[in-house]
DNA sequence: GTGAAAGCGCTAACAG
DNA sequence: CTGTTAGCGCTTTCAC
């Protein structure tokens, strides 16, 4: 028989309830009853379901509650429950060594601060908090284990959680991937997605420059081997060069020179030196995976004295705020991060709702070409029009 | 006498774990111990400390674990052991009707951005995931309500919990407010806290305009009432006014009109066009804030044909990333918002640590002026320097 | 090194 | 409308 508040009190004369007001120990919800005289249960309804108590009992027990300053343990309600009214992010650990406090990783961010903001957002509308937390090495203790025990729902951007793991964690809870391509392993294929256009938006963007500029000797930048997404816009570019008959210059465009690592400013200039050192005619595009890259590049090549747009063209992906406050402001590919946040929220929620269990949902979220002066598309003014 | 599941066992045939696998039902302590043949005791020992299990056991249990995709229950754990590795952050809700996917609202967040990402830092170094949620209506089921009884430590923005909560809270939990001045309040003194050097900041800014650059009319945009930070901004530039002799532009720059409410780039705006229209004689300096509203004056000026820094110099506050895309560069002050949530962890992590509880700490972030071209102290360049 | 058993604080039937 | 009671899944002594 467990013994329960009352049955402490024969127990120990009493001394319990004591010595917890003297300790000014964590007040619970048998404080609460206690002090207004009525049940733990009543008091639970108080805050579940006001409206199953009487006003005057309410009133009692939240005065009560008020003088003892007590705060519900969501861990005991989670775990009588069985749900805790937290969605969990799980996003990749930016943190780079070699850029401790820089302000380059700030930008390199932006991308989970967006998804961050949408889910933060999303949540908040259908009354739930947000867990957030980078994936670190993996264990048994790992903080994605410790995030993932303590949610309704757990958003996984792509690649921050090995695949054993999460189909662990999708057994649980439902799970809902970020970027990357739908997973392929069968193990997960269960899981809801959400993507960005990725490679009709780079496809759309380089049929500009080849349609609507007349570029012809167009070079890629940005292959990084395992990103997924970055694979797609390539091929997005490709497919836009293959079909305006232009296919020489995507093959050098691909030299492994042009593999960046990490695809951040500083490598964006080097391949801007590169491809302007290059034994080949320089190329009259240079077309980035990212706005990083891209922002490194424009730097680049005004320390060349080369301008852009009329001695080269430069664009990016991602339509990052920086993007659209260099000079010249930068033609990229908008990508709706903060809206990827707020779909993957709805879909965990709807999830949750009970319903009918459903079909995987794999959402692609549409993107839109931002043409600026980097393409020669807009003037360059001194001033940006931001809001 | 509860019914463990070897009770159950006896008690309805054995069903119980049939029917858990048939349901796919969620894996718990007892179903990793039944298939490994130790007891729960064992199992949680794996998790918790691993060296106190003979390595062959570990295994077993391990395995067994994987195999049915076991996630330790937050909830229980927090309930057993009475913490859970969560730290919470109560931030303003800063979405605004008007501006529901606008870009001003972005900027408007790049605040507590910044203090989310530091806090998520440095609660990561400590193995704490990071808990986050809006502040909203209070109440006994607010989100912050939830989030305080989820959390072993509590971080919060000034003046996003009520007072009497906040006391509440903060007798469960240690607690630490960021921004804002040290809570008067008697009942929140016993509170850490983390500020930035608004007075001294602008006190150094608004001394360097008088001294080094001779301006003598000077206005003052921004005085929120009820925001401390902005009150403690506008001492300081009272302080330099007073101290150089320059009164009469002080009382001048308070007039009613330039109070503005919401501190946006709109308003910042407005608050050029009152300036200049004006009666009296044009201000030298307009002294923001706030850098938003900095750039939405930059704009009106531009609008109106007057140059900054020749005809009229403007400064900001904040240091937000976009005070140094805008062209001219926003002179303004940098705070540190990363490093804010950095030492809010720090002190959370310290109170919990069990140490001898010491004095409430105050901690006073030191600022800095960056002299950019809004003040004629740098060139204004075409392409800025990112990085 | 391992097991048995007592709760952690709350919710959710189920009675009344 | 309110009280009783059995757990939720795990940690943690205390024995062995």
């Amino acid at each position: 028989m467990r013994f329960h508040r009352h049955a402490c009190i024969t127990r120990d004369g009493g001394l319990t309830h004591e010595r917890r007001r003297i300790v000014n120990a964590i007040p619970t919800v048998y404080d609460v009853a206690e002090r207004s005289g009525v049940s733990i249960a009543t008091v639970s309804r108080v805050y579940r379901s006001p409206d199953s108590v009487r006003a005057a009992t309410r009133e009692r027990v939240l005065a009560a509650a008020s003088e003892l300053g007590y705060v519900p343990s969501g861990n005991a309600r989670g775990l009588a429950s069985r749900s805790t009214g937290v969605l969990g992010l799980c996003f990749p650990d930016y943190s780079d060594p070699d850029t401790v406090g820089a302000e380059d990783d700030d930008a390199a961010m932006l991308y989970s601060d967006q998804i961050i903001r949408g889910m933060e957002r999303a949540a908040r509308r259908h009354g739930y908090a947000l867990l957030i937390a980078a994936s670190l090495a993996g264990g048994p203790e790992s903080l994605v284990a410790q995030v993932a025990g303590r949610v309704d729902g757990f958003a996984v951007m792509a690649r921050t959680v090995p695949t054993e793991e999460l189909e662990a964690i999708s057994r649980r809870r439902p799970v809902v991937m970020l970027a990357g391509p739908r997973a392929q392993d069968p193990s997960l294929d269960h899981l809801d997605h959400v993507e960005v256009a990725n490679e009709d938006g780079q496809y759309e963007l380089t049929r500009h420059l080849v349609h609507d500029h007349g570029l012809r000797r167009l070079a890629y930048v940005g292959l990084v081997d395992d990103s997924p997404d970055v694979e797609a816009r390539f091929r997005g570019f490709r497919r836009a060069c293959v079909e305006a008959g232009v296919e020489a210059g995507v093959e050098a465009s691909v030299a492994p020179a042009l593999r960046m690592p990490m695809m951040t400013q500083a490598e964006g200039a080097r391949a801007a030196r590169l491809l302007c050192e290059g034994s080949g005619e320089r190329p009259e595009a240079f077309v980035f995976a990212n706005d990083q890259m891209a922002v490194g590049a424009l730097q680049e090549l005004e320390r060349r004295g080369l301008r852009v747009p009329d001695d080269v063209v430069v664009t990016g992906f991602d339509g990052i705020p920086l993007s659209r406050m260099v000079r010249p402001a930068l033609t990229t590919v908008r990508q709706p991060m903060v809206r990827m946040g707020e779909e993957a929220v709805d879909l965990l929620v709807q999830r949750l709702s009970g319903r009918p269990p459903q079909e995987p949902v794999s959402l692609m979220l549409p993107v839109s070409v931002a043409r600026r002066a980097s393409c020669g598309c807009e003037e360059t003014t001194v001033l940006p029009t931001v809001v």
